[in-house]
DNA sequence: CGAAGAATGTTTACGGTGCTTACATTACGG
DNA sequence: CCGTAATGTAAGCACCGTAAACATTCTTCG
């Protein structure tokens, strides 16, 4: 995790660690088959404190509000380590490694949460798609200049600026058809 | 690019490049200043070829359905040519090369022209973001197995079922509140 | 307790890669 | 027609992933 904030994914080679570790250049493949599990090792420590930062911003969301703020725990994550943000979800995932794919299970299961929490009438299942994809997609943005991220604050207010203009501005309360046909 | 769908991202080295073109392995580096430099190149052409996808699918959008017709063209872009989607987002960009700005700044204002022309009462550039943000989102979900996408056609129903729910559900039509208090 | 076996680390080696330097060739325009 | 710029070549360095053979420690169990 040093290496990879130091200098980014291409630090995070297996002869880097091992010198970090001050041990020989082939003892890590005692314990990572090959760098990709390595990899996927990380990314997984990374899933794990993305949850730890979302329920950090709120554990359980139950309104707009509250679902904006843990967007913006979100986004500030991704902007904080970007290259463990871009380790986690812009590189090709091997669905085999068992700790990654329960790590991002969570996630979806908090997202799912906070939808049914929310929008208590609504189909939860596109829905937390769709929010889940927001704030995946904002972060990726901010991440890639594509936005201008100024300062947190600013990044701050235009998430929950996005979902609000999203969100509350929805018809999605108790009565509304917006379930699939 | 051939290199690049073939082997992913790792397959493009500039030896290989220099290979493929039956050239010297240092060939490259007289069109090509360092790897960073040929990845940025690809890039560009794919933000190009991105661009002509999205005016394929529609010139102008104007409707939610057209909105999410020019979405389902984004994501089915990112699933057709995966290791190219990832190269263009997935990796910090360097804002030096002009090439590659210009060519993002165009699908930039591509979903801005569409807001304008769907939305024409609310605000344009939080809304922009967003949706930007949310077709974005749901491309890299899908490319990341997050959204398991059994076929071309389920995907674009999950693409349209989720702009629809959050789009076409919304108050976003003339004479409401949109805007930035 | 002490030995068998697992866990961990070391050394050495191979081929691939990015990149640099010095040198050769080609193309083309004044 | 020749010189300059563009392009290509050859050789070399340091790094990387990976593998195999060997050495050392740590655990565990009879």
């Amino acid at each position: 995790m040093e290496l990879l904030e130091e200098g980014g994914e291409t630090a995070l080679s297996l002869r880097a660690v091992a010198r970090r570790a001050g041990v020989s250049a082939a003892a890590p493949y005692r314990h990572y088959a090959d760098r990709e599990a390595l990899v996927s090792a990380v990314a997984a420590v990374g899933y794990r404190e993305l949850g730890e930062r979302l329920a950090a911003a709120h554990r359980a969301p139950s309104t707009p509000e509250q679902l904006a703020s843990a967007a913006v725990a979100y986004v500030q994550f991704a902007l904080e380590r970007p290259a463990l943000f871009r380790l986690m979800f812009g590189e090709p995932c091997d669905r085999d490694n068992d700790e990654r794919a329960a790590a991002t299970a969570a996630v979806a299961l908090y997202v799912r949460g906070i939808v049914e929490r929310v929008f208590p009438d609504a189909d939860a299942e596109p829905l937390a798609t769709a929010i889940w994809a927001l704030v995946h997609g904002l972060a990726f943005l901010h991440l890639d200049g594509k936005l201008d991220a100024p300062s947190p604050t600013a990044v701050a207010e235009r998430v929950t600026g996005a979902t609000r203009a999203l969100l509350t501005a929805t018809n999605l309360g108790p009565g509304t058809e917006a379930r699939k046909p």
